[in-house]
DNA sequence: GTTCAACCTCGACCAAGCTGGAGGTCAAGC
DNA sequence: GCTTGACCTCCAGCTTGGTCGAGGTTGAAC
């Protein structure tokens, strides 16, 4: 059994944000006679594979519902962890998809200068999201440009 | 010049966003003797850059930045259109290209399960920010999946 | 001159993903 | 048994991009 201290080191995750995943269902412990926690080393996969999947672009909430997915909510074996990262990639895929439309969508535009807010083919990209204005909570992450 | 109402209703932005903005620099409006907002038509147009610029993923404040730049401050004309918007395929580029080599490597993990803190090349990518944990404010808005 | 929608400010609140501090407890070594 | 670092639980705060509501004012029409 580690401790807090232990696995933040290990894993590289610091101690709070180790109990703000356990807050949030995405990890547990075991609590001593002293109510310290204590894991399990499997906790350190599980760690990898969260971190992992933020850094495809998951919320924690995402990664909440695939752990709970797994039978048992078992930390992931190598199987699931083919299973989700399939899953993941098909994500991904789906973003670049989504940014080279846009880019088209901006290299056709640039000497246009119309910018005009009703007829631009910029402007009137086909969707209900943006119609609720571009709000931060309606977005997901992505990553930093010089990040990955 | 219009009032508040005008420029929510022509915009499609909500007239609570156009104070936040006006709050954050991005727009100016003069008063009436009574102390209400009234806009130049060419706010407009810088409504639509914003909302554009948004699009590719800047933020308000690169945006911000982006128009104080502009001499005189001004409402942006064709040619500022095409040089900022150059800018910003750089940058849509570039993220493109990261998710790619993202997506490259997790294909290449895909099957070899191994998800190891410390040696696996999908958790070691060079990176500085995500050291600091992958939170929230340090990342930048990008598209949802299906939006664009 | 009255009515009423549209406007005003200010402050609270939301999400997500945390960090940091205050004030207190536990556990291991000497 | 004392010290000390590691741990505990709240709770506040940060960022971004806004929204919502309360309570009050303006302005245009009738």
């Amino acid at each position: 059994m580690l401790t807090i201290g232990q696995v933040a080191e290990r894993s590289g995750v610091p101690h709070t944000a180790l109990r703000f995943y356990e807050d949030r269902g995405l990890i547990t412990s075991v609590r001593t006679a002293g109510n310290q926690r204590r894991y399990l080393r499997t906790v350190l996969r599980r760690l990898a594979f969260i971190r992992t999947a933020q850094r495809v672009g998951l919320t924690l909430e995402d990664v909440r519902d695939a752990l709970a997915q797994l039978p048992d909510n078992r930390t992931p074996t190598k199987s699931d962890w083919e299973r989700l990262s399939r899953s993941w990639k098909t994500e991904l895929d789906a973003r670049i998809d989504a940014l080279y439309r846009l880019r088209d969508r901006l290299t056709g535009c640039i000497g246009c200068g119309c910018l005009s807010l009703r007829s631009c083919a910029l402007q009137n990209i086909d969707d209900e999201q943006a119609s609720h204005g571009p709000g931060a909570p309606k977005l997901k992450p992505a990553l930093e440009g010089g990040t990955v």
